[in-house]
DNA sequence: CGGGGATCGGAGAGCGCTTTCCCTGTGTGC
DNA sequence: GCACACAGGGAAAGCGCTCTCCGATCCCCG
C-alpha cells in the first residue's frame, strides 16, 4: 500500500495534478474536496480516487489566502515592556495558570479542528505588528491574556476589527468580549470564612494592586472586612509567585505578630506563605488560618492542603474559545461578557 | 497622528497600493521592504514614506505561499488514541512539564521572531493530516512531544522530510534529532544518595514502564541497586500524576511496611507519596527518605521540600528550538542529539 | 568618445487555491 | 416541438506576494 508520490517530481501534488489524474478541471476537484455544489456522483468518486492515488493534501496557506480564513486562533500573551531575556515569561509559562488556560481552550478548539498559535508581545512595536498580522488574516481571531495593568492592545484589536476575547476584564473600559471571574465575590467568600472561623486579626497577601483581577480581590476583601467592623486591614503585596508570597508573609508577620488569619490572593503565594509560617513556627490552621485563591494543583499538593477560592479557569477559557468562535462566525455579534462565580473549597488550612 | 486607511476602500493596503503611492513598481517596494538588493537611497526613503502613509503590513500568508517559509514552528503533542473528551490532555497542560517546555522554546523562538503553533494529534488520521500540512509548509518544522510508548509520528515526519526535533528520545530507533536527559544517570544519582544516607530497604515509584523516559529511570535505578547488592527492589508504577503517586505509595507501604527510602520518578508523584506517608504517620526524612525527579516547582513547594533530580527541561527545550532552527536553515544537517546530564538537588526529604 | 560591465527598476510569471462567469446538456411545462 | 429553467463542468481571474528576467542607465577605462 505504498503511497505514490505520483508523477510529480519533488513537488507535492497540487490540485492541478489531481485534476490531471482524474481527467477533470481544477475547479471540479476543488468542488469535490470542499463538498460544495453538486458534482456528478461518478466524477465525485473518480476525483477521490485520484486524491488517494496522488496522496494529495490541500495547501492550507493557499486556501487561506483566498478564503480569508485560516482555521487558527491566536493565544496572545500581552506583557508590558519586557526584554527578550526577561526571565519572567519563563515563570509565567511554568505557572499553572498558563497551562490551565491552554487546556481549557484546547478542549473546545480541538473538536472544531481549529489550531492555536501562541503569540507573545511585549513592546509597542510588537503589538502593532501583531494587530497588523491578525488583520491580514494570520489568524481568525485572538484570545488575549493581558498581564499589565494598562494595556493598549485590547483597544487596538477592537479598532482593527479583529475578533478577540479577553480572559479577565480589560484594565480600562474597552468594548471587547471577555470572560472573567467575580474576583471580589471570591475575596468576600474568603473573608467571611475567616471571620466565621473566629479569626480576629486578619491580613491579606495581595497581587500587584494595579492589575484588575488583583484589584478586585483586594477591594472585595476590604469591603467585606469593613462591613464586619474591620475598617483597616494589613495588606502586603506580592507578584503571584511563591517566593513573593513567602516574603510578603514574613513582612506581614514582622509588622503584625498577632495575626491569626490571612487571605492570600493566589495559591502559589499561599504556598510561600505556608513556608514562611512554618519557618516562624506558627501552626496552620490552629494559630494562623490561610485561605488561598485559584484552587490550582498547588492547593492540594500543599501541606496542609489549602482552603481556597475555586477559580474555574479551564471552564472560563473554554467559554472564551466558544465566544471567539461564535464571534468569528458572526461578525455582527454584539459584545458580550461572561462572569463566573467562584466558590470556596474547604480543606485543611482554614 | 491618525493612521490613514489610505485611499483603499475597506481592504487593507497591499504592496500594489504602496507602490502606487510611492510611484514605483511592486517589485521595488518588495525589495525595499525585504532589504534585498541595493535600491536607490532616495527611492528607498520614498517607499518607506509610502509604507507609513498607507499603514501597510505585509501579508504573511501570501509571502509564505511563495517563499515556502512561514516563520512558524509547530509544537506537536502526540498522544495515543485519545478521544476529544479525554480529560487527560487537560491534566497534561496543567502539569508543569508542558509549561516548562513552552517557556524554554519561547525563550529562543521569541528572539528570532518565530512563532509557535500548538498541535495536538491523537489519531492515525490526525497524524496523517498533520504531516501533510507540515509538508505543505504549514510550519517550517516541528518540536515533538511524544507521549505514547510507541508512536509512528517521528518516522512519518522524517519520511516526509519535515524538519523535526523530539524532546525525549523516540520509543524505537528513528533517525530524528532529539534532546534528552540521561534518565538512567538521574536514577543512579537518586539511588546512590539513598544508599549513602544509610537506607536499607529502598523502593521506587515509577512511571508507566513502556515510555522511554520512565523505562530508563527504572533500569538506571535497578542497575545501581543491584550493583550495591540489592538484587531485587520493590517498584510500584504510577502515571506521573500526584494521585497516582499517593496510591502507589500506599500500596508500597502495604507490601513493605519497613521501607526506609523511596525514589519517585517525578515530583508530582513524590508530593502524592508525601501525602500518603503523612497519612500513614511516617516522618520524612527520618523514617522514610524520599527522592523525587524533575526539580519542578512542586519540589520546593512540598513539605518537606523535595530532594530531587534536576531535569533542566527549559534548557533542553531551548536547545531543541535551536537545533530545529539550525536544521531548518540547513536541510543537509546531519541528525544529531543532545543528552543532558541530571544533577541531584539536596533539600529536606532525603 | 565609444564599448563593456555593473547597477538598478519594471514587467510579468507564478505560488496553490477558490470562485465567478459562462457554456453546454438535460429535463420540464406548455 | 419549443422555450425555458436549471444543473453541472471548465476557463480564467484573482488572493498578495516574490523573484527571475530584461532593459535602461550610468560610469569607468582604454
Amino acid at each position: 500500500m505504498q503511497r505514490e508520490r505520483a508523477s510529480v517530481g519533488d513537488r507535492l501534488p497540487t490540485l492541478e495534478d489531481v485534476a490531471r489524474v482524474a481527467g477533470v478541471s481544477r475547479a471540479t476537484v476543488s468542488r469535490v474536496i470542499n463538498g460544495v455544489r453538486n458534482v456528478d456522483p461518478q466524477l465525485h468518486e473518480v476525483v477521490w480516487e485520484a486524491v488517494g492515488q496522488t496522496g494529495y493534501v490541500p495547501n492550507r496557506l493557499a486556501r487561506s489566502l483566498v478564503t480569508r480564513r485560516t482555521g487558527t486562533v491566536a493565544l496572545v500573551v500581552s506583557d508590558s515592556e519586557s526584554h527578550d531575556d526577561d526571565p519572567f515569561m519563563g515563570r509565567f509559562f511554568a505557572d499553572p495558570y498558563f497551562g490551565r488556560v491552554v487546556g481549557g481552550l484546547m478542549s473546545v478548539l480541538r473538536q472544531t479542528g481549529v489550531q492555536l498559535a501562541l503569540q507573545i508581545v511585549g513592546t509597542e512595536d510588537g503589538r502593532r505588528r501583531l494587530v497588523g498580522d491578525l488583520r491580514n488574516g494570520q489568524a481568525d481571531g485572538a484570545v488575549v491574556l493581558s498581564l499589565p495593568a494598562v494595556d493598549p492592545l485590547p483597544r487596538m484589536l477592537t479598532d482593527g476589527g479583529v475578533p478577540a476575547v479577553m480572559i479577565g476584564r480589560p484594565g480600562e473600559p474597552v468594548p471587547i468580549n471577555y470572560v472573567d471571574l467575580a474576583n471580589d465575590t471570591g475575596a468576600t467568600l474568603a473573608a467571611e470564612h475567616l471571620l466565621a472561623r473566629g479569626c480576629q486579626r486578619i491580613g491579606m497577601i495581595s497581587g500587584p494592586a494595579e492589575v484588575p483581577a488583583s484589584h478586585d480581590r483586594i477591594s472585595g476583601f476590604r469591603r467585606t472586612m469593613a462591613k464586619h467592623g474591620h475598617g483597616w486591614v494589613p495588606i502586603a503585596a506580592g507578584n503571584f509567585t511563591q517566593e513573593s508570597g513567602e516574603v510578603a508573609m514574613r513582612s506581614l508577620l514582622a509588622d503584625h505578630p498577632d495575626l491569626d488569619g490571612v487571605f492570600v490572593a493566589n495559591d502559589l503565594m499561599a504556598v510561600g506563605a505556608l513556608l514562611a509560617l512554618r519557618e516562624a513556627g506558627r501552626a496552620v490552621p490552629s494559630q494562623v488560618a490561610i485561605v488561598g485563591f485559584d484552587d490550582s494543583s498547588a492547593a492540594i499538593a500543599a501541606a496542609p492542603a489549602l482552603t481556597t477560592v475555586r477559580h474555574p479557569l479551564e471552564d472560563m477559557a473554554a467559554e472564551a474559545a466558544r465566544l471567539l468562535l461564535a464571534r468569528i462566525d458572526d461578525p455582527e455579534m454584539r459584545v458580550s461578557s461572561v462572569i463566573y462565580e467562584p466558590t470556596l473549597v474547604l480543606r485543611q488550612s482554614a
